[in-house]
RNA sequence: GGGCCCGUGGCGCAGCCUGGAUAGCGCGGCAGACUUCUAAUCUGAAGGUCAUGGGUUCAAAUCCCAUCGGGCCCGCCA
């Protein structure tokens, strides 16, 4: 309805002072303060093309102006022009929420809409699919708060995609033929130590336990390094045991992920690379101009990608491997050759097998040996979460495929970079085992514990256990979404997992108090009038749409999660100045059950839109 | 040598892309509101050189340049 109603402001601007359309509904803004619920600034604009003042414009136009429907007022700040809406338009938007229901600020995919430009227009252009990559996590340890935020970060921008009308498809990249994975590997072999516990976590401390082993014996850095030939090969005994250990890693991550309602539709896995797209990819590499090997310098006998952009021209070494001496890839040469695979560049293919069903009833599929084709990559768009020290590789990636003459992919290639987060005094370190106390589950655990505690005595048993989980793992999310990616973000217990204030309970909290009136009091009937609080608070309701638009446009989540707070502060203001079930004119009270029912459906939305359950009670 | 990100009340963050009215929110502290639809809430007051210095503009937290402070990158590592 925002939409609708900035068109009508718009076309009513635009004859009134002589602009264009387009010109008119750029100029259409949202007043901070009191001054009016909608305005221009046209003036400022149109004041310089005329030299006049723009004082002055303002009132000429506001006296010319037609009002369109929905308004009922258009009065002049200074050069500003301020519209207020009428309780017809409330009235409308609120009968508008209740018919639209769950699909109430859902996006609808544009497909050929005039006025995509640029990097957007080229994927909008027509209907495709955006593949995310997120959290590709090493399969030998658990999943620390800093991976966490990388998932959280994924799968809320899958979702706020998914939202606004786009098909996304999540894809999660195994590596099970790195060093790391070795390492662990070969302690499980070789440290004698039975499994216990949750796999990931015990296989990490191996891991920590086989890396001090691997710095200070020559020895195991030989098996180590055998164990990764054999990997690498495929072949063999060890091989699939390993890839067995890998899956059950794995599986014992998203055991965690799983708690934070986070989902993958396929998982990649690099030995799976290795023996399909690999040798095509390479070839394709190997063609490019731009890619040569080297017979001289410090990089003799490896191939490499000149690096010719101007930005590049100042780096101390630019170049980057792809394949090194010896003939085994690098990690760069082995993603642009997946990069190719996700927009469908390579004639080979994988097989895919079932990996496991997730709680959200949707399969997630495995590549693997002996699996069936499947319909996985074949993108207009790959979105890569991965932390911003990843940038240089990751735009040797978009060179690589632009010097292949791949424009529109290198284009439609992003890095979605965050930064990491760390402890007040240190980071996070794999080797070193500083994740221990750090892990995911343990700061869901300690989550949980907190919001129980807080739910009032009458609330018992596993509708407790439920509530508090689902707390703690929204409020979790929404600690680590809230924060702009690029942000750092320093870890505190108390504002992980705080439940207060600026927090998903907050917003959840609304929406349970919103919950429990239209159970009580049923969903009403749009009123006439509409007082100060309630225009307020469906004015931000209005908004849901174009605020989930924004935050996809620009693969920011927490665009959303702030709308989520603001329009739960302007609920519980609602809540407050409106007594509705004990109301007694029953005209008011039951415009108020269709207020507040509104309310409710916009909060269960935008909560949803970013992956944070809307309870029903807390 | 070059490049990227961050710097907004005591603390944690929005706002910057796309310049516009009084810079928002939370925590903490202060003063209030539960016999009333859930106080995980609300109301009020206090607290700000938007890192610094220039520039562009009728208008700069927002754009440009420089400087300072913090983090990161430019490995045949992973």
């Amino acid at each position: 309805m925002f939409l609708q109603l900035k068109k009508k402001l718009a076309s009513a601007i635009s004859s009134a002072a002589g602009v264009s359309l387009e010109e008119a509904e750029a100029s259409v803004e949202l007043p901070k303060g009191q001054f009016g619920d909608v305005a221009t600034s046209i003036c400022f604009s149109l004041a310089k093309k005329e030299k006049k003042s723009p004082v002055l414009l303002a009132n000429e136009i506001c006296a010319k102006i037609k009002l369109p429907d929905w308004v009922s007022e258009a009065k002049t700040t200074g050069p500003y022009i301020n519209f207020f809406l009428s309780d017809g338009f409330y009235a409308a938007l609120v009968k508008e929420i209740e018919k639209q229901g769950a699909s109430f600020g859902k996006g609808t995919f544009r497909g050929n809409a005039p006025g995509g430009t640029g990097a957007e227009g080229s994927w909008k252009a027509r209907k495709g699919k955006t593949i995310i990559e997120f959290p590709s996590v090493n399969p030998n340890k658990p999943w620390h708060i800093g991976h966490l935020r990388n998932a959280l970060l994924g799968d809320s921008v899958a979702r706020v995609l998914a939202f606004s009308g786009e098909t996304v498809e999540r894809t999660d990249y195994i590596d099970d033929l790195g060093l790391q994975v070795a390492q662990s590997f070969w302690g499980y072999l070789h440290l004698g130590k039975k499994p216990s516990g949750k796999l990931d976590l015990w296989l990490g401390e191996e891991y920590v336990e086989a890396a001090k082993k691997f710095e200070e014996d020559q020895n195991v850095q030989a098996q180590v390094r055998e164990l990764v030939k054999e990997m690498e090969e495929g072949e063999g005994e060890n091989a699939s045991e390993c890839r067995k250990l890998v899956e059950k890693c794995v599986a014992a991550q998203y055991e965690t992920a799983f708690k934070f309602s986070i989902y993958h539709d396929v998982m990649i896995f690099e030995s799976d690379i290795l023996h399909t797209i690999f040798e095509e990819g390479m070839a394709r590499l190997k063609e490019n101009p731009a890619i040569v090997k080297e017979t001289e310098g410090k990089n003799a006998g490896c191939l490499v990608a000149k690096m010719t952009s101007p930005e590049f021209a100042a780096m101390e070494s630019p170049d980057k491997i792809l394949v090194r001496s010896d003939g085994t890839a690098t990690y760069t040469g082995k993603d642009v050759i997946f990069q190719l695979w996700k927009f469908d560049l390579l004639k080979s293919n994988f097989h895919y097998s079932e990996f496991m069903e997730q709680p959200n009833g949707k399969k997630c599929m495995m590549t693997s040996r002996k699996g069936k084709a499947g319909k996985f990559g074949k993108a207009l768009r790959v979105i890569n979460v991965i932390g911003m020290e990843q940038a240089y590789p990751q735009k040797v990636i978009k060179e690589i495929l632009l010097s292949m003459g791949y424009g529109k992919e290198a284009e439609n290639s992003v890095h979605l970079s965050y930064e990491h987060v760390g402890l007040e005094d240190s980071k996070f370190s794999g080797r070193q085992g500083t994740w221990v106390g750090y892990t995911t589950d343990e700061l869901y655990d300690e989550g949980v514990k907190r919001a129980e505690a807080k739910i009032k005595p009458d609330v018992e048993g596993d509708e407790r256990q439920k509530i508090a989980a689902t707390i703690a793992a929204a409020a979790i999310r929404f600690t680590m979404i809230r924060t702009t990616p690029e942000k750092r973000i320093t870890f505190r217990w108390d504002d992980a997992l705080s439940l207060e204030g600026d927090s998903a309970p907050y917003a959840i909290y609304a929406h349970a108090r919103a919950h429990k009136i239209s159970e009580k009091g049923g969903k009403g009937k749009a009123g006439k009038k509409f007082e100060p609080a309630e225009k307020e608070l469906l004015k931000k309701a209005m908004l849901l749409e174009f605020i989930v638009s924004e935050s996809a446009r620009q693969l920011r989540p927490h665009i959303v999660a702030d709308y989520c707070l603001d329009l739960a502060a302007l609920y519980n203001k609602f809540y407050n100045a409106c007594p509705i079930l004990s109301c007694e004119d029953e005209k008011v009270k039951d415009g108020r059950l269709a207020t507040n029912y509104a309310a409710k459906v916009a909060l269960a939305n935008a909560l949803g839109a970013v992956g944070i359950p809307a309870l029903e009670r807390m």
